[in-house]
DNA sequence: TCGTATT
């Protein structure tokens, strides 16, 4: 029940502007596509952690969608103890090293929902990895998140950094966070840091021990989602178009957030901005349809009890499950991916389907995703139907 | 002016 209401404030929340890590689009490239590299010859080269996971993401759903790469041997969404809900990481474990490998490569930056997770080898478990996050205040407005890292570098190795900034301007608050390798080194900074000058800087700033995760309480929540105004006043069209056109923008929902704005405009078609915005790397060569040309037919959405399915069709021949969860993940919850591939050649026959679990969700990625330009190809999405069952 | 990274 309280994960139900969590999930519904999620959805609510992730209605606003903006996208985790994504206010500056190269600062979270980089404080999401650095793979943790050990360089220590026992480290698992098979176990994963998958950090920035959407809050309402299911380990059922973890291990789909990192299962679509390879065997996975075990998988492990974190939960908090005492209320059950996600915190936002996990970690999966392949059979085969190549297969983690892969993972990495391909699924390290994927947006879903609003989060862009992060995939990384997960270090030995040790207690002396942990609580060692620092929270940093009177940080200089002006300072950038590889200055922060060059000032507490001395310190240690430094597994993720960031600073916190205003939702609508995109201006320093001021405030952010280093999380060393090892406590110790945390430590070591408190001590020659704390209320120290940086270089440059007129003020002290002050480092401690970040808040404990487990310590958030529901209550602040809720009263921040309905409490703040979740609606920021839109800037002008062409400004707005501008994040698209630099690549600064984050996802689909937000393409699809500012496509309802500017509706009827033709310079903001939604297929023009998603291939702007999204980036959908794929080329794929021509391919002969064969078939499954008779689509046009009854449209009774099948429900199948585990969710809404998708039929996707004019897939390419090399076309892969992360293909689809990077088309429809932004959109909600992915429950399941599968591309139908030809039992000899291994090569897509051109179309697969997508589970998703909430059909508002699922019906805005068919609206908007119906029509869309992959590559040089114009796919076509709708609910599944029977007539796409053969016996 | 505190986001959610070690099972």
């Amino acid at each position: 029940m309280l994960e139900q209401v969590i999930a519904a404030m999620e959805t609510q929340l992730s209605n606003g502007p903006t996208c985790n890590n994504t206010a500056h689009g190269s600062t979270a490239i980089n404080n999401c596509s650095s793979p943790v590299d050990s360089g220590h010859t026992e480290d698992s080269k098979t176990n994963l952690i998958v950090n920035y996971l959407p809050q309402n993401m299911t380990q059922e759903e973890l291990k789909s969608l990192f299962g679509s790469i390879g065997e996975i041997e075990s998988c492990k969404l974190v939960r908090d103890k005492i209320t059950g809900q996600s915190l936002g990481y996990g970690f999966v474990n392949y059979v085969d090293p190549k297969d983690a490998e892969k993972a990495i490569n391909t699924l390290n930056g994927l947006r879903l929902q609003t989060k862009t997770i992060k995939v990384s080898y997960a270090r030995p478990s040790s207690a002396s990895i942990r609580d060692a996050n620092l929270y940093v205040s009177g940080l200089p407005k002006t300072m950038t998140q590889k200055e922060l890292e060059q000032l507490f570098s001395q310190y240690g190795r430094i597994i993720t950094s960031r600073i916190l900034v205003d939702q609508v301007t995109g201006v320093s608050r001021g405030v952010g966070f280093i999380r060393f390798d090892k406590r110790i080194e945390a430590e070591e900074a408190i001590k020659g840091l704390n209320g120290q000058k940086p270089p440059g800087a007129t003020e002290p700033i002050t480092v401690k021990f970040a808040n404990n995760p487990s310590q958030k309480n529901n209550q602040a929540i809720l009263s921040q989602l309905y409490h703040s105004p979740n609606r920021r006043y839109p800037a002008p069209l062409a400004q707005q178009a501008q994040r698209f056109r630099t690549k600064s923008a984050c996802s689909l929902r937000e393409c699809i957030k500012f496509q309802k704005l500017c509706f009827g405009h033709p310079s903001f078609r939604l297929d023009n901005l998603l291939n702007m915005a999204y980036g959908v790397k794929s080329r794929f060569p021509p391919m002969t349809i064969d078939g499954m040309t008779s689509l046009a037919g009854i449209n009774i959405p099948g429900h199948a009890g585990t969710g809404w399915c998708i039929f996707v069709y004019n897939l390419a021949p090399d076309a892969d499950e992360s293909i689809l969860w990077q088309m429809f993940g932004p959109f909600g919850a992915v429950t399941n991916v599968k591309v139908i591939r030809d039992f000899n050649t291994n090569k897509c026959k051109g179309f697969g389907f997508v589970t998703m679990t909430n059909y508002d969700e699922a019906a805005m990625a068919i609206a908007s995703l119906n029509g869309y330009r992959l590559g040089d190809r114009v796919l076509q999405v709708s609910f599944k139907t029977n007539k796409t069952h053969k016996a």
